[in-house]
DNA sequence: TGTAATTATGCCGCCTCACGCATGACCCTG
DNA sequence: CAGGGTCATGCGTGAGGCGGCATAATTACA
């Protein structure tokens, strides 16, 4: 449970999201990331590290660069699942509202 | 994106996790929940809100109280998955030590 | 209608964490 | 070896949010 929740913590901060998203296209180094995000290199370079951490990113050197690899699929189904659940709920908003 | 994020930020807190697997299994009042979780009532009242506002769970008068029933069984999903792939991620992490 | 029970809300202290700056560690090239 | 490029890590700041205390609002009951 805690842990669980801990998992979720990694993925309720925009800037880790989109680094997971970027990441998943292709693999990227970390300059290609800052300039794709627009943080700064030590922030991004730390969120690195937890995402890494946590097992869900790893990293190979390729001459000076760093390669970030995204490794799971799951963070994928997860905002899936997501999305959809806010996508119906904003439907349904709209329906009571064109009722009233 | 950062709907997405704020949706999981809901559920990166133990205490709204605890609520939501509460509730789960059966609608309950605001003091049970006081009492099973041991926080205080301000805060278990200000968590419902919350997920209330999400539209995961909502609540019905039952003379003087308040009974809150969970809405969604996306949480479940979700919380099913992270679990499978922490369990699975601990199982690899022992194979390593046992081959070293 | 007064009182007790149940829930919501204003207020505040405290802690966590995002975020950037400066610096250090590491690698490559001349 | 010197210098530039790439990434990681202390340090400080500020904002957001947890969590409890006190209080208000709502309801049931005598």
């Amino acid at each position: 449970m805690e842990e669980i929740s801990r998992f979720f913590r990694l993925l309720s901060e925009p800037a880790r999201l989109q680094l997971l998203c970027l990441l998943r296209s292709e693999p990227l180094d970390v300059t290609s990331l800052i300039q794709a995000t627009g943080f700064s290199q030590s922030h991004i370079s730390r969120q690195l590290g937890q995402l890494q951490r946590a097992g869900l990113v790893h990293c190979q050197r390729e001459g000076s660069r760093l390669i970030y690899t995204a490794d799971d699929e799951l963070v994928e189904e997860l905002c899936t699942l997501v999305q959809g659940r806010l996508r119906q709920r904003l439907e349904a908003q709209l329906l009571q509202l064109q009722a009233a």
